[in-house]
DNA sequence: CTAAACTGACCGGGTAGTCGGTCTATTATC
DNA sequence: GATAATAGACCGACTACCCGGTCAGTTTAG
C-alpha cells in the first residue's frame, strides 16, 4: 500500500461542512445525499468512500456540532473573573453563540429529536448535555465555596441552569420574534443569580 | 345529500390516535401512512378521506397534542391556593404530565424541530409556548401584587420559567437516566421561587 | 336511489446506496 | 530513468425499493 499524503481528514471536514450547510437550509430529512454531494464538490462515490451511509454522516455531524458548541461555551467562560461575572459571560456566550449559529440551531433541534431514537446520536447529545452541566456545576461549586452562593446540591442546580438556557434557546428557535434573546437571557441569569444568593428554602418532606 | 350521523370527528380522533401511537414508536419520518392506516383500522382511502396528506395529518396532531399538553398544565394549576403553592402544583404538573406522556414527549420534540420549518406546525407550537408563558405570567403577576414576589418584568420572568421547564423536559427526554425528573423539577422550582422572593438586581444599562 | 363514506390495488417519483471503471501517486523491477 | 504494477481515492450512471398519494369501484345509511 503506497502511502500518499493522507487527505481523509480534510475530505471529511469538507463533506461535513457541506452537510451542515444543506441541512440548515433544507432540514435533515428533506436534504438528499445528492445535494450534499454537489455542495461538497465531490462525487457520490467520493462521499460514500468516507461515510458508509447517510446515518453515519449525520452521526458524525452531530458529534462535530456538539463538540463545537461546547467549545464556544468554554471559550467564553474561560475568560475568568469572579463567579457572578462568569455567569454573565456564560449568558453572553449563550446569546452570542446562539445568534451566530442561528442557522445551525434548527439543525441542533433536529438532532435532539433524533437523539431519542438513534443510539449513536443519543450518545453524542448526552455527552454534550453532561459536559454543559459539568461546566455550570463548577461555577456553582466555586460560588458556594467563596460564600457568594448559599449551599445547595450543585449538580441539580447546574442542571436547572443548563435546562434554562437550553429551554430559552428552544423557545427562541421556534419563535424568534417573540423573544429578545439578549434581554431574556440576561433576565434569566439575573433570576438565577438572585435565587442562588438567597437562602435555600426549607426542604421539608425530603 | 342524505345526512347520515356525522362520524367525522370520531374518525379523525381515531386516525390521530393511531398516528400518535405509530409516531411514538417509530418516529415521524420512519412512520409510513400504511402503518397508520393499519393501526387506525381504516383503509388508505379512508384515512385520506379525512386528511389530504401526511403533512396535514401531522399538523392536526401537533395541534391536538399542544392543546392537550396545555390542558393538563391548566388542570393541575387551577387547583388554586397561594401563588407559591401553585408553583409547586405546576412543578408537579410538569413532572407528572411529562412522565405520563413520556412516549409522546419524543414526538413533541420532533414537532418542535418541525416547527422551525413548517409554518402550520410553527403556528401551533408558537401558540402553545405563548399560552404556557401566559399562564406562568399570571402567577408571577399575582405574586408581585400580593407582595410575595419582588417586582420584575412579569413577561420575561415567565418566559424564563417556561424555558426552564421546557429545557428540563428536553434534558430528560434525551437522557432519562441522568435526571431524576421529580427531584430536579422541585429543585428548579425552589431556585426560581428563591430568586423571585429576592430583591431584583440593579438593572444597570437598561 | 343518492351520495357520503370507505376500500385496496396500483402507480410513479424520488432517493439511498451500488459498482464497474478511471485516475494518479508511489514503489518495484530492470 | 523508463516501464510496469499496485492500490487508495474518486467518479457517476444506474437501480431497486419504498412510500405518499390516487382512483375506479363498492358499501351503507337515509
Amino acid at each position: 500500500m503506497p502511502p500518499r499524503p493522507d487527505v481523509s481528514e480534510e475530505r471529511k471536514v469538507q463533506i461535513l461542512e457541506a452537510a451542515a450547510a444543506v441541512f440548515s437550509r433544507r432540514g435533515l430529512h428533506d436534504s438528499t445525499m445528492d445535494e450534499i454531494v454537489e455542495r461538497s464538490a465531490l462525487s457520490k462515490g467520493g462521499v460514500y468512500w468516507y461515510f458508509k451511509s447517510k446515518d453515519e454522516l449525520v452521526a458524525a455531524l452531530v458529534d462535530r456540532m456538539c463538540a463545537g458548541a461546547l467549545h464556544i461555551l468554554e471559550h467564553f467562560v474561560k475568560l475568568g473573573g469572579p463567579v457572578a461575572q462568569r455567569f454573565i459571560a456564560m449568558d453572553r456566550a449563550m446569546a452570542d453563540g446562539i445568534r451566530q449559529l442561528s442557522k445551525m440551531r434548527t439543525v441542533m433541534l433536529e438532532f435532539y429529536a433524533l437523539a431519542a431514537r438513534d443510539p449513536a446520536v443519543r450518545a453524542s447529545v448526552r455527552k454534550y448535555f453532561q459536559d454543559e452541566i459539568d461546566l455550570v456545576e463548577q461555577f456553582v461549586r466555586q460560588g458556594i465555596e467563596s460564600g457568594e452562593f448559599c449551599p445547595s446540591d450543585p449538580r441539580k442546580t447546574a442542571t436547572s441552569i443548563a435546562a434554562l438556557y437550553e429551554g430559552l434557546t428552544l423557545l427562541w428557535v421556534v419563535d424568534p420574534a417573540a423573544i429578545d434573546l439578549e434581554e431574556n437571557s440576561r433576565q434569566a441569569t439575573a433570576l438565577v443569580l438572585a435565587g442562588l444568593r438567597a437562602s435555600p428554602p426549607p426542604s421539608r418532606k425530603g
